[in-house]
DNA sequence: TTAAAGATAGGAAACTTTTCGTACGAACAA
DNA sequence: TTGTTCGTACGAAAAGTTTCCTATCTTTAA
């Protein structure tokens, strides 16, 4: 007896490179494998066309892209919304980084000096609206 | 002419595995391998005796660990502080999935489920506690 | 109509990371 | 003393990831 392939089973663990193309994706909306071989060129690295297209064609069978296929170009899209893998992906850090606590990531947030002090403000007043309501 | 490595040069970019070990090190402190092993064992994985023997061993060559080899078994500890390298991965962290900003970090954070209540009350308190200084 | 440009697909090579078998020395217990 | 246990070192296999070459088809421009 078979066991069909479940959806929901899926383990969202992009590599880096695949992150990559996650990010252009998430930025720049459904796109060509073009489009995002030269965002990636332009953005981040050299990388030669095929290759991008490779990985996008694997991230594909492991469910984490799908696409588009009735036009000659595919058109490439997250499987997964971007809030959902980042919220995964984020939870997974605070989990392995601070123990799950949420509140250790924010003190280490707040004394990095590379955090700005506009951030701090803007994390400040995002604090200050939640605690009017 | 030979170059020499440069200690400050360092590249920390532990891999998902060497950040098992230093997170079994940042929570015990200076350990044996055996100690190591049986820690991942018993906390995450099965996992051979000399498979985290050479990973460490490996870390050590990278400049990750250092060690002191004064008695048999050697005792390993990061080189760097637990917080240098949290911060840098961290950065890393907000820098590829958000941008940069640490608000839209906290954004995702105070929106995510799993972010208990406790958590949030955590975090509004030391918020509280920077605006008073 | 034909050549050039641009697209997908597949496979193999190159790298990186992880795992573990084997060898061998030191410590320890019988 | 001698065998068993526990340690390090080394090397290579296995697994995972990334890169790119080549083949082939479609579209486009001359």
């Amino acid at each position: 007896m078979k066991q069909e392939k479940k959806e929901s089973a899926n383990k969202i663990e992009p590599t880096k490179s695949e992150l990559e193309i996650l990010q252009v994706l998430w930025k720049h909306g459904p796109s060509t494998v073009r489009f995002v071989n030269d965002t990636l060129n332009e953005e981040k690295r050299a990388v030669q066309y095929t290759s991008t297209l490779k990985l996008m064609q694997i991230m594909a069978e492991k469910g984490i892209l799908k696409r588009d296929e009735s036009s000659m170009k595919h058109v490439y899209y997250p499987a997964e919304e971007e809030k959902k893998t980042k919220n995964f992906l984020l939870e997974r850090f605070v989990d392995s980084m601070y123990n799950g606590s949420a509140s250790s990531l924010m003190m280490q947030l707040l004394g990095n000096k590379k955090t700005s002090k506009k951030e701090l403000e803007a994390i400040k007043e995002l604090l200050k609206s939640m605690d009017k309501k």
